[in-house]
RNA sequence: GGAGAGAUGGCCGAGUGGUCGAAGGUACUCCCCUGCUAAGGGAGCGUAGGGUUUAUAGCCUUACCGAGGGUUCGAAUCCCUCUCUCUCCGCCA
């Protein structure tokens, strides 16, 4: 969410900032919106102010004893006078909160104009992709001679679900536990075990609503609130400090968490359909930080490099890209994608996701820190996946197969894998 | 699932219809005193909005005592619904 002042004070430019993203800004309606907020805020406020005050004179004259008659005939008509001015304002409030609700975040000035991901920038690339003298498998191919099952999942659950058998399902493990093991110990993150299921406060902190909701898988409840499966571990993490104003000296907060994430792909019918790219359950680790303001851009950076050290760590040749407007997510004012090599794909393919939110997610959540004024401040978020676990096994079957059919893995993953050095087929 | 108790400011804790945004304590900030990491004295100290303004200063004002409704001229206080916490019983990975 921005900051509303932003829109009264400085409304054309911040629509110019926007449509650097390709939003554009319906100004005359929130000018409208706007003037007549104000005319109703005004006017209810009075009469609520001259209703406390002939309460007060109530009060004071029934102390002493004295007759009221006069002052409540005074206020007889008050009451619903001020219920108008009260449901007209609530009424108009809806729509204006909703339309703030819906503007995404205001990009970064690094960041490059553009609408689609072919205006994106390749800031580096690490690895050279290995070259094959034998005919290239994707990962479907790979996987199936060592556990990996997409009719038995189709079975369990339907499309777009994944079973892992024996030595695939523990180098699944054997990743997620790799890398938070990596981002605790030489990282500095502290881990932590969240929900699964959130309430709809914990999605629209973070800006999966309103906007977003067909994205979400939810869980329908008789008495309470219907609860919602994450859809990244950024949602339980972020949302930690919702509400709160954290203690100066205890900033940054470093969070990461292994978890599975859900997302009903609405509206990507027929894209990725084969294979493990893109599944409704998968799972990640997500790296977040909760920063000073003046912190967040190099955090970023370094929250990238973090993610990009378990790619190294892996052997996975990658390439950093800086999205351009168009192309960043709602929420995010700047997003480094880091894209792994898929050689059956011979492309590059996203397998970690980095922004800064400034203060767009901590403004909704009220999410907050004392400054060196001792005035509370909003935080700023930056998060990351570090890596998405199952995307990293597709990529670790597709780089490290051998001609036989095995899969050498990396090193750093053998004491993960009780010794094992290479997936040999017919597990 | 059954029975009961509770939810107040950073924390503790008073307050059951009226000058309550809320006593008191504690923490924190500033000042004084004290010759020394203690004690004492004084002052200040919630959040989010709106109006005014060059102003994130000041002034005026609104809302907020778990959440949402209701009663009333007036609600932290009364009524209803919900959420959460605690205690006891039952069940359970």
């Amino acid at each position: 969410m921005l900051d509303i002042q932003l829109l009264r004070n400085d409304l054309d430019g911040t629509a110019a900032r926007l449509a650097a993203r390709g939003y554009t800004l319906d100004t005359a309606r929130f000018q409208t919106l706007e003037a007549e907020r104000k005319q109703l805020q005004t006017r209810t406020q009075e009469l609520q102010a001259k209703r406390n005050a002939s309460s007060k004179q109530i009060g004071m004259a029934k102390a002493k004893g004295e007759d009221v008659s006069a002052i409540m005939a005074e206020i007889a008509t008050l009451g619903d006078e001020l219920k108008v001015a009260e449901t007209a304002l609530e009424a108009l409030q809806a729509p204006l909160n909703t339309l703030l609700m819906f503007i995404p975040n205001l990009p970064h000035e690094s960041v490059p104009a553009g609408k689609s991901d072919a205006d994106n920038v390749e800031i580096s690339r690490v690895g050279t992709p290995r070259a094959f003298d034998f005919v290239v498998k994707d990962h479907v191919d790979v996987g199936a001679a060592l556990g990996l099952d997409f009719e038995t999942a189709t079975k369990l659950a339907g499309a777009r679900f994944s079973l892992l058998r024996g030595g695939l399902a523990r180098l699944h493990r054997a990743l997620a536990q790799f890398m938070l093991d990596t981002h605790t110990g030489a990282h500095g993150y502290t881990e932590v075990y969240v929900p699964y299921l959130v309430n709809s406060d914990s999605m629209r902190g973070t800006g999966q609503l309103p906007k977003f909701e067909e994205d979400l898988f939810h869980v329908p409840r008789t008495d309470a609130e219907k609860l919602y499966l994450i859809p990244t571990a950024e949602v339980p993490l972020t949302n930690m400090v919702r509400d709160e104003i954290v203690a100066r000296e205890q900033l940054p907060l470093q969070f990461v968490a292994h978890t599975p994430c859900f997302r009903s792909e609405a509206g990507s019918y027929g894209r990725d359909t084969r294979g493990m790219i893109r599944q409704h359950q998968f799972d990640k680790v997500e790296l977040v930080q909760l920063v000073e303001p003046a912190q967040s851009y190099a955090t970023l950076e370094t929250l990238t490099g973090h993610a990009e050290a378990i790619l190294q760590a892996l052997g996975l040749p990658y390439r950093k890209m800086l999205l351009c407007g168009g192309d960043m997510g709602f929420s995010a004012a700047k997003t480094y994608d880091l894209e792994v090599w898929l050689p059956a794909q011979n492309t590059y393919r996203e397998i970690s996701s980095c922004s800064n939110f400034e203060a767009f997610q901590t403004r909704r959540m009220q999410a907050r820190f004392r400054n060196d004024k001792n005035k509370p401040e909003l935080l700023h978020s930056v998060n990351g996946s570090g890596l998405a676990v199952g995307r990293t096994l597709v990529a670790i079957l597709e780089n490290h197969q051998q001609a036989d059919g095995s899969v050498a893995l990396p090193a750093a993953l053998w004491p993960y894998m009780g010794g094992v050095q290479v997936l040999q087929p017919a597990c």
